[in-house]
DNA sequence: CGCCCCTATTGAGTAATAGTCAATAAGGGG
DNA sequence: CCCCTTATTGACTATTACTCAATAGGGGCG
């Protein structure tokens, strides 16, 4: 690929391995990106691989931080917009994201939950971070902020990362149906945890 | 473990060996079955797990399927019931397994996704067949048997498997409560799925 | 401009594990 | 009780993660 330059600083080389290592996630699984992969695709030996990354692990904690890093970095909410367009936008953010990136997305929140519990752990924060955003626009207009809400808002993040793969990359629905039809469901599912929750305080009072 | 019992009827040895695969998921992803370690914990050579399983991912394919399988049939819907009921009462049912096998069920749903796309595959057709299910009482009871309500089907199910697994196994919450809260957010989607729907076919006649 | 030292880079090695195969022996049928 | 089918194995190769002492590229100082 690259014209045998050799002696890149410790930062450059760094990054051209990274980079690589996210492009690979594009169209491979994580659990493709061997050491000799990535060291062939940048025509470095192995054991330069091994110099920056430690180890296999090493190398998809690296690339799949950086991957995630640039999916919740590119949907971070506009903390000036009210709440109910500021979910709208951060989904629609999302959309774009999936549509520019869908291998990464689909490498990220499906291929690669590992057996590597350190790998699966990144990948949810990611979830959780999303998970987060949400909770608080809800109680930001007015929710109870309870476990049982937290634990949709997780849950309801896995479902819209299914319907985004189904529908941005599978289907011609433009960014806006998307949009308004995952906001519908983040709603109509914040109402399903308030009636639980009735129910839940009522035979706990009772 | 076992005597030193040598010379196993072919399918008793399959049994055997699988049964202890599958167990081995109720605390380990699938990623740390080595042929090692499943001949070790059964005290045969490893040759002979090859020769059961050809290779490391014909075993991970034999064990995966045993343990979806058990998951498929412990929630077939009883026919004999009327649609809302029969969906309670799976529901209810896949409770009870994930109360009873959680490590084996989280191991399926979270832990599996290992990079080995046949696998992702097997997983993937038992979240099928659960959306499958759904969708069939949904049409039962009137709904159009549209694209968008099958891609909202599956979508659902990852929902529930993220549900299940943080009451189920995390909380005192109580499988009728649970059973209740999950069917709500089913009857919610499908709404919204009608809502959209509605749009979406407005859209396309105007 | 040229040398030199710092360190990026590598080749050659080890360890663990997937996969192969011909040889062995257990145990049921005759 | 023997014999033949076949379950079982030990010994081999291949691949890949990982280590380390040795090499060499190039920026900085004279």
């Amino acid at each position: 690929m690259a014209p045998p330059q050799r002696r890149l600083s410790r930062d450059d080389r760094r990054a051209q391995l990274l980079a690589s290592g996210v492009a690979f996630l594009v169209d491979q699984p994580l659990d493709a990106l061997s050491i000799e992969v990535l060291a062939d695709r940048e025509g470095v030996s192995r054991a330069l691989v091994f110099h920056y990354f430690g180890s296999r692990q090493g190398l998809h904690t690296a690339v799949v931080t950086t991957a995630r890093d640039a999916l919740i970095e590119a949907s971070t909410p506009r903390a000036d917009l009210p709440p109910l367009e500021r979910l709208d936008d951060t989904i629609g953010r999302i959309v774009g994201f999936v549509r520019a990136h869908g291998g990464t997305f689909t490498s990220l929140v499906r291929g690669i939950a590992s057996g590597d519990p350190v790998v699966r752990t990144l990948v949810d924060e990611a979830r959780d971070e999303n998970a987060r955003r949400i909770v608080e626009v809800l109680v930001e207009l007015g929710h109870a902020d309870t476990e049982l809400l937290r634990v949709a808002a997780r849950a309801w993040v896995a479902f819209a990362e299914d319907i985004l793969i189904a529908l941005a990359l599978g289907t011609e629905r433009s960014d806006a149906e998307i949009v308004a039809f995952l906001a519908d469901t983040a709603r109509a599912i914040t109402g399903s945890v308030e009636a639980a929750q009735a129910t839940h305080d009522g035979a706990r009072r009772g």
